[in-house]
DNA sequence: TATGAATGAGTCTTCATTCAT
DNA sequence: TATGAATGAAGACTCATTCAT
């Protein structure tokens, strides 16, 4: 009933706008620089702070990355799964899905690129596991919503098809962030969709 | 049959070896640890040869770079694009593509990681122009093979689905690299063909 | 008396401390181990800093060196050049001038060795600029110390006899600063004078 | 009665060649960029002499470096020193000494800049040695000119006014060496030589 | 004797991290 | 908590010297 559960002190509000702060200088950096490219003093000074400052929020540059990742992890998932499940025709739902994917990847294209960044074998280890998992999980919603029939064989199809889908939308993502693909998203959006909807058929 | 049209002397011969065992070396080193992470003196020990030597052959790290990311470039050309063209039935030819692209990623991860590395900007330039060109041939080969109809509109149509199928091949080689995608190759390029095939009826 | 002008902080007192500390350990590092011999591994050692801190004050090892020898041209000017113009007579002026420019090497010898040194064509063509313009700053004083009649000889002759004295100054200095002179410096100065005085006689 | 006393052998000649080549490209490479900056490969190359040749004829590039040293100080030596004895005016014998010093060194700027060069502690130090021996010989044949009356005061004159002479020479030569000054050699040694004899008069 | 490919110690410089204030 | 000067490990590249041919 109080507004929040965990009573924000002070302290507690300062450190989160500290790691928001150092986090977004980071992205920004990361961005422009490159991972390795992006110093730790390129980081601070455009945080307005202190390098010293950065390790008392965070324990290596790592860390920040991680951080930086697992937030763009989140909101890829929070914006391309959901409407996968939503109620609608499958054909709104395709449409709605290379959409949104595509729109997300294109207003992120620093975490794009971060995704592919050189990083430490367990950092590399532990983001992957999280992309694997929201592609499974868009996978996993596909299937549910194309697995009608409940024979082996169907599911078998809904999953390939699934996968189908994902990779197309991915695919797409990775060569418009790259720039190779100039039309507008709507066009790439509307073919994707009648492939795949005419390619389902029945 | 006919002796070589160039003089292979001895010199040359072990000169060739040579730049041949740095590359190899190089590939894996930089899939191994990354652009950055591949250090020269990591490079020369798996060459198995003197850090001094690798400046022998390559004017710096960064040419040795452009030389592995050239050499990929090029068999990915080489394997993907022709069989296009090659007289099959449409169906066929996408079974054939959609298998050469996902065998030479499969074949070559770390060609695939090293498109993705932070590489200077010039270096990027100029890889990414030429891996550019690479898209956009297969995609000029399939809209070829599939805009049998000279009209404004068959012609839109016909880049748009060599758009789609260019971009889920890369989708799903994409992940199977990453290793997301765990079935065998078979599988994922039938129901490429297939899901292609149908999507375009007509 | 008055309070200085530029209020010096801390932060600027210790930054001066540094670059002095840094310029010093060079000065002696160059002057004992030649420019190329001398690492900045040898300079941070002498100056008790780790090898970054120096990157902290200079930019490279060149901008270190040209720090050094800035130094050295300066001092050499102010000591060498206002005594020729100060009020006395010619005898003394003489007296004061090849024991000003003895003594000055004698104190800086690492800087005279410096001079000689293998610069990068661009610091050698700067240092050397600058070098040249103290030798003739003394040069032109010395004639107009000379040139009492204002006659186009007499100017002429006074030319030259005042490139004997600078000459003469710095051959001394050279043979001195290597050690190749053994007497008191005074006693270079006194016979050098007095053949001068001498020789310039009416 | 035989050519020569030592029978020259082909091998012998060969060698000798060999040498005198080598050390001739030395002497071009150190003038023009350096005792350090000119490489091994430099002088094989301007040598037209494969790397590991250098190595049947010299120890290290440092006994080149010695060579080239000793042919210079043997060279400065011989056009120097005899002159002062000869049989001349006095007068005579200054033109002559300044006039074959400064011309010396104006052919042999390289020599000059190379007796500076950053030497190793050793060889700068027999070097060093060699050059004083030249100067000190100089310097003995002048005081021989000058030391008519054979008194001990007489004597600490003739040394003085010896010193100077070779001081001023030395001193000429290196600011005409370095470009600093500009006239004719004539002018110079005509000064100089007006110089001192008026200066030592009686 | 002549060659030049191979070697690896040694150089300058960068930058993540620490720590005294 | 905040600072930024100090640190030093690590990296790319050079070049005198060696050695197999």
């Amino acid at each position: 009933m109080s507004p929040s559960k965990l009573p924000r002190t002070k302290a507690t509000v300062v450190a989160d706008f500290r790691r928001a702060q150092i986090l977004d200088a980071a992205r920004l950096s990361f961005a422009a620089h490159g991972l390795r490219g992006a110093t730790v003093d390129h980081i601070a000074k455009r945080a307005r702070v202190a390098k010293g400052t950065i390790y008392l929020y965070y324990r290596s540059k790592e860390h920040i990355l991680s951080d930086v990742l697992a937030e763009g992890i989140k909101g890829l998932y929070a914006e391309t799964v959901p409407p996968i499940a939503e109620l609608a025709t499958i054909s709104i739902k395709l449409t709605r899905f290379f959409g949104s994917t595509l729109a997300y990847f294109d207003r992120h294209r620093d975490f794009f690129y971060l995704c592919q960044s050189e990083l430490d074998p367990d950092l590399r280890q532990r983001a992957g596991q999280q992309l694997k998992a929201v592609y499974a999980a868009q996978t996993r919603a596909w299937e549910l919503v194309l697995k009608t029939p409940r024979s082996a064989a169907g599911s078998r199809r809904a999953h390939q098809a699934a996968t189908m889908i994902v990779s197309l939308a991915f695919g797409l993502a990775s060569q418009r962030v790259r720039g190779w693909l100039d039309g507008p998203i709507d066009d790439d959006v509307t073919a994707a969709s009648a492939l795949v909807w005419k390619g389902l058929g029945r």
